[in-house]
DNA sequence: GCCGTTTTCGGCCCGACTGTTTTCAGTCG
């Protein structure tokens, strides 16, 4: 049975080879709405593609008799003629022209048919031998960039995004676990400590029957090719690429073993170290008394500093490793090295943020710019999810490509909203925002009279990325210093693997954000995840709030919040840091704090 | 290819930026 999933991609693509063939631009975007609809509608559309009257298919809005037609085929033989007949056109690697950052399709057509480029592969070497700048339409430049972004493509080839991975993870991770012979399975690995990208999955499985494991786990499903089997460690490939560990230990081994798979090499590098010093020799196995060093090795001085062996305590969790050793637990995704062990060692180790601290959420979209579902079914989910509220942040006029709000639009918005609290009553609350652009230079996409009508503002940058560090940082600034800006959106712009951030002097910005009492936005959309993990302990330290979002333009992406709170923790973060641990009672007076205290 | 009609064809989302041009096409958000 095709899925929704699955007509969506055909259609997508549908869409870009028939922009390959210079169709008619509109008709093009209607196959990208319908893969849209089809991905996103509430209504059961497959079932409706399976009838022989396809009227009422037709009266979605988006579908006519053209795409009615074509779902059905799809739904009924599985196959599209008009869509296979369009793909044997072209040769299959010609979309990864299309994942090249700065080719569109009419670039693509003219490298196609002057030089019959037809992959990455191609391309990169006709701009080595310089044949690209000798086409019309390009030039130096422009070869230069292709190269640049093909070299960007590889260095991240072999990378997933931790919240893409996500949906596999849990699969594979449920397998194991049903099968009766498997004591305790874990994902281990950077996917674990929380990374934003990863670049393959470990798992760890406990059990006494190792070898039926790998048989159980090189047989699944969702197995693409097997790299290894063998008794207690396999390794498979997934059909996107993506590479899967499996080891299997005995139960007694399990412990040390999800301490060693779970990393980094620079936690256990240190931990090994710290248990030497203690008279332990830590392994992937187990925690042992230290064998005493030869007498040639003796000499050093840190050899000589080893205590007597001694017999060490039973373990039965990873945290009784940790115990073992000093220390206080350690959560996977603090262990990088980076002053966990000393805050272990010394008991100073934050109590992280979990996502059932969460009590609502800011900077989400409706179908009033470029969300997929109304304000209603927006609320609806988040109560779902067990929020007591929910911010509304959609674009402003000046993100025409994403249908931003007016003045006017975004009032009568404000009415709505207002309307639905009435309805809502104690409950829940929707709180009335916006996600005002940052235009170039500074200035905000709505003056503060405007500003003031609403709950709270989200300003973000969505223009003008190739302005220099400085001039972006003045930039960003001078928008985050209008008291009614309460908190700043994805501070890098950023997309994970595919567009680097822009530049800019993010110290300053905290710093200016700790000035103004500005919340930081931790954008937990699984393309940016943004603010960076790597840079919220010196937000925190310099007293500025985080605000963790989903970003989300659909109900499912609200569901993205787990990702941001495991890039919360990643950053050293506790629900004190995070505002929207706080309940509903005491969230207003937080998101009027600015304002009030500017206009004091 | 969809929509909405002044019912059968015309309109469909705008502007900045870049690099190529020498007045603009292509890409991106």
């Amino acid at each position: 049975m095709i899925t929704r999933d699955q007509i969506a991609t055909i259609l997508e693509e549908i869409a870009l080879l028939l922009e390959l063939k210079g169709e008619n631009p509109f008709k093009i975007r209607a196959y990208r709405t319908g893969a849209e609809v089809v991905q996103t509608h509430s209504e059961d559309l497959l079932a409706l593609a399976g009838e022989e009257d396809l009227k009422p298919l037709e009266a979605v809005k988006g579908i006519g008799s053209a795409l009615a037609k074509k779902f059905h085929e799809l739904v009924t033989t599985g196959k599209l003629a008009f869509y296979d007949d369009l793909k044997a056109e072209f040769p299959e690697t010609i979309f990864e022209l299309f994942e090249i950052q700065g080719l569109g399709p009419k670039k693509v057509k003219a490298l196609y048919e002057e030089l019959g480029i037809d992959s990455a592969a191609s391309l990169k070497t006709a701009c080595e031998k310089g044949e690209v700048a000798g086409l019309s339409g390009f030039g130096q430049k422009t070869e230069k960039k292709i190269l640049e972004a093909i070299a960007f493509q590889e260095a991240n080839a072999d990378q997933f995004r931790m919240g893409h991975v996500a949906p596999q993870v849990e699969e594979i991770r449920d397998a194991l676990k049903a099968h009766p012979q498997t004591t305790r399975v874990e994902v281990a690995g950077s996917y674990r400590r929380g990374k934003e990208t990863v670049h393959d999955l470990d798992f760890l499985v406990a059990t006494p029957k190792p070898k039926e494991i790998m048989d159980f786990f090189v047989s699944q499903p969702f197995v693409e090719s097997v790299i290894n089997h063998g008794s207690t460690k396999s390794s498979i490939r997934l059909e996107d690429g993506l590479q899967c560990d499996l080891r299997a230990v005995s139960p007694e081994e399990y412990p040390c073993a999800l301490v060693y798979f779970t990393g980094s090499k620079e936690h256990n590098i240190a931990l090994r170290s710290l248990a030497l010093k203690q008279g332990y020799s830590l392994n992937e196995y187990s925690l042992s008394p230290a064998e005493p060093k030869s007498p040639k090795t003796k000499t050093t001085s840190q050899a000589s500093n080893v205590t007597p062996k001694k017999k060490p305590p039973a373990i039965h969790e990873e945290a009784d490793v940790y115990k073992a050793l000093g220390l206080d637990y350690i959560e996977p995704e603090l262990r990088e090295n980076a002053g966990e062990i000393e805050a272990a060692a010394n008991h100073s180790l934050p109590r992280l943020v979990e996502t059932g601290n969460l009590h609502g959420t800011f900077h989400n979209h409706t179908t009033a710019s470029d969300g997929q579902n109304s304000l209603r079914e927006m609320a609806d989910a988040a109560m779902e999810l067990g929020l007591e509220y929910l911010g509304i942040a959609d674009h402003s006029k000046s993100s025409f490509q994403a249908n931003g709000l007016d003045e006017k639009r975004l009032l009568k918005q404000v009415a709505e909203i207002r309307k639905l609290n009435d309805e809502f009553g104690k409950k829940f609350r929707i709180f009335a925002g916006t996600e005002c652009d940052i235009l170039k230079d500074g200035t905000l996409d709505f003056d503060e009279a405007t500003l003031a009508q609403l709950d709270y503002s989200v300003a973000s940058v969505h223009s003008s990325f190739t302005l220099g560090e400085a001039a972006m940082t003045k930039r960003i600034i001078k928008a985050i210093e209008s008291p009614y800006i309460t908190m700043l959106g994805h501070l890098t712009g950023r997309l994970l693997l595919k567009r680097e951030p822009y530049a800019v002097d993010i110290p300053a910005v905290i710093d200016a954000a700790a000035a103004t009492g500005t919340i930081i936005e931790l954008n937990a959309s699984p393309w940016r995840l943004d603010m960076d993990w790597r840079w919220w302990r010196l937000a925190a330290e310099k007293g500025v709030r985080c605000s963790i979002n989903p970003d989300a333009h659909r109900t499912a992406a609200l569901q993205f919040l787990y990702l941001g709170v495991k890039s919360a923790r990643k950053g050293w973060l506790t629900k004190n840091d995070v505002i929207n641990c706080l309940p509903l009672s005491k969230i207003e007076t937080e998101l009027q704090r600015k304002r009030a205290s500017a206009s004091k």
